[in-house]
DNA sequence: ATGATAATGGAAATCATTATCAATAAGGAG
DNA sequence: CTCCTTATTGATAATGATTTCCATTATCAT
């Protein structure tokens, strides 16, 4: 319908977001993209570098960390922090998407958990509250990070 | 009334838990503390180093960080990650505490907001969550973190 | 196809946090 | 209170993730 629509010549459909924001598209961005699209995997810049070294072997882990920041940047792909002292990225379908999850951290062994559950519930606590906090503090929410800490089943059996 | 308690002697509530889990107590660990218990800011391991040094000239940074490390594995103390390159610490008065709070943080300029509000109606909900996740996931939940994160009321301002 | 300039990648630089290790101090035993 | 074992400290070096630089290359509007 649209008649900027480029489907069916192997474009991405992130193509026109990438150059809505004035950035170029290039292939490294495009293989970054590609890896980030295909895992449910919480991968971390080095990660993905060595997964791209097959294909790109010239691919250089600076450009990685870019891409990221980019992608970040754009609304792409969310960072996060899980303690493990290397940044994680994961691909985003927003905080309205119905894949949007939060995690479950194993303080233990670094597990990471994906959860849906209760997210229903708690989209409605988290309008409430963010629409309260706007206005008490003025603040212009765009994002929020919810994360539960403890023990995987296994390194609760383990410790015992 | 209790009769271990050491009251009016010049030692801080914090001895007997640091004591209670075989650590023992020094004067570098008595000064983190008194700085901690003292502010409602959100001090990196070098901020605390910098306050400490006219007090104590030699303290070295090396202990700081081992100190704030025990205190965050006794839980006197939360660690934050607020995406500026360092670590961020502040007194914990666990979970379940009337003090226990969240945060705001500006994407902007990094300002840091405490908020206590909603936050009873948020309990009620991290207690119905985590008590569904603790079921399907086998997962021993400790703790938890929520942050919201957007534009603070001067750079919404700046902004337009 | 051409040119302006954004993007890349290799190497060096940053900088917060850790590891080492000899010197010091806490605190239980006597 | 003194002694002794051993946890703790502090100076320094090492680590390691992320950035900065800059000359080379690739994108894409014209
Ligand atoms: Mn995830
Ligand atoms: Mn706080
Ligand atoms: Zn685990
Ligand atoms: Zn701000």
């Amino acid at each position: 319908m649209q008649s900027g629509c480029r489907r069916g010549r192997g474009l991405g459909w992130w193509h026109g977001h990438i150059r809505g924001y004035g950035y170029r598209m290039t292939a490294q961005r495009e293989a970054v993209l590609e890896i980030m699209t295909k895992t449910r995997e919480h991968l971390s810049a080095e990660d993905i570098y060595h997964q791209l070294h097959n294909l790109y072997p010239n691919i250089g882990l600076t450009t990685i960390y870019r891409t990221l920041e980019l992608l970040v940047d754009t609304g792409l792909v969310y960072k996060f922090d899980f303690g493990d002292g290397r940044a994680r990225y994961e691909i985003s379908e927003g905080p309205d998407s119905p894949d949007h999850h939060h995690h479950l951290v194993c303080t233990c062994c670094g597990k990471i958990t994906n959860y849906t559950d209760f997210i229903d519930k708690e989209r409605k606590l988290l309008n409430e509250t963010e629409m309260g906090l706007s206005k008490k503090f003025n603040f212009k929410i765009t994002n929020h990070l919810i994360q539960f800490y403890g023990l995987c089943e296994k390194c609760n059996k383990d410790e015992k």
